[in-house]
DNA sequence: AATAACCTTTCATTGTATGAAACTAAACTC
DNA sequence: GAGTTTAGTTTCATACAATGAAAGGTTATT
């Protein structure tokens, strides 16, 4: 399937981009032919994947119904929404629910608590999986190997500095045995968060649940208080999820 | 590029039905061998485009980053938001923004006036253009065989009855020489709205401005009123497009 | 336990995806 | 505004990737 993969490709570097982007841009940044790419773009734009003016090309408005349909029907997030207002009502807390794709993580699904965090809802943003509470704990449990491909990942996508090493990183995961995630001015300054896992019943987890707060609004202890009701809220989701039909 | 189409196919067809697939529905649905399905949702999946749960495929995550792109980076709904919000104020009515995809429009933008037509802001929802103002006004120009087609294409759908003819849809249309749509208990019921068209340089348009207002809160001369309101903003919107670098 | 339905892999064949090259259009330079 | 460079598009021969039939394996059903 080497034409699917390519095509993917392109519409991958269509999003990293973040401005319409030329044909010529594209066929070297993916690597590919010319006639190929433009190939590839055009059946993508009959699909409304991907839009033109002139010669610039960009993501195509297709994927808005795409994205309402997984938002509105994936079990995930549909099991996860009552489960994260009553987190949010107990604690008063910004509760998110991440899931990992490839080497990052995306914010799924989120409740505000009492005093919210920020103002737009940032659904769908790409999060590194080396900072942040929901994303280190992610990583708890990952070999070596895996996290040297996270460390390249984090560098090449620019969230990490060149000189980041798997020895950095390790430092910053929780201990063996713990089963939450502490961050403090990781992602962003004067936000702390706390975050577990998504037990799976196989493999490694791939969602997480974290506690966000302001730095004036929750203290340390007080979030690490929160673990045991954190922890409970990804059991029941864990569970929601198995019995879902899927 | 037909492995490409026919992924796009069956990702298609994963929206469309709105629940986790098995991989023999997908093929059956979509026309194709078991095989080649199975290896183009392999691929899908690589990419977070689809997810697997034991043998159920559907959306996968990948879909959001995808939106989230889209709608900060378009320059469509990029220009259209503070146009939007003039109206919105303006008029005190909710304003949307319809684009049109294949023979579907749909909600890209919208700004609540003061009393909000819903609690969901439904963005990326299918809508028919054979109802409802801002469906209609895409159609004001169209030719006798598009007509056609969008006829069809609605029964296809089941957003109109199999009994729906060209005649019927015309009938609805606006006459020559206007240049809005009105609809009353078109799409839902206690519903008013008119709309207009984004003018394109070239060749017909496919984005509309709707205002709709709670039968209880507007009459129908009142949005009439506002027609040349929205058709200024229609205008400016046109003009911002042409001078956005695209 | 037996049967049926479904999923996955293998493999030979075809057809489609591919890039070089030629062609055209647009942008830039002077 | 003519000449030159760059970008986009089309054509075409070739290779290889996409394809489905068939076999094998797995899970569900009776």
């Amino acid at each position: 399937m080497r034409s699917l993969s390519r095509a993917l490709e392109v519409f991958a570097e269509l999003q990293r981009a973040e401005r319409p982007q030329r044909l010529s841009d594209l066929a070297r940044t993916c690597g590919m032919s010319l006639p190929t790419t433009l190939r590839i773009l055009r059946v993508l734009q009959d699909f409304g994947m991907v839009s033109q003016t002139d010669k610039s090309y960009r993501i195509g408005p297709a994927v808005l119904p795409a994205a309402r349909s997984y938002l509105e029907n994936d079990p995930l997030v549909v099991s996860a929404r009552p489960v994260l207002q009553q987190v949010a009502a107990q604690t008063g807390l910004t509760v998110s629910l991440y899931t990992r794709l490839g080497f990052e993580r995306i914010l799924v699904a989120r409740v505000d608590g009492a005093s919210p965090l920020t103002y737009d809802l940032p659904l769908g943003k790409r999060l590194p999986l080396t900072v942040g509470a929901a994303g280190k704990i992610l990583l708890a449990s990952a070999t070596d190997e895996e996290l040297q491909q996270v460390t390249a990942a984090a560098i090449a996508a620019g969230q990490e500095a060149p000189t980041f090493t798997v020895e950095q990183l390790r430092a910053r995961l929780p201990e063996p045995g713990i089963e939450y995630a502490y961050s403090a001015d990781e992602r962003a300054t004067g936000v702390l968060s706390v975050a577990v896992a998504v037990p799976n019943r196989a493999g490694r987890p791939s969602e997480s649940i974290a506690l966000t707060s302001p730095v004036e609004t929750a203290t340390e202890p007080a979030l690490k208080a929160a673990v045991p009701e954190l922890r409970r809220a990804a059991g029941r989701l864990a569970e929601l999820l198995q019995g879902s039909v899927y």
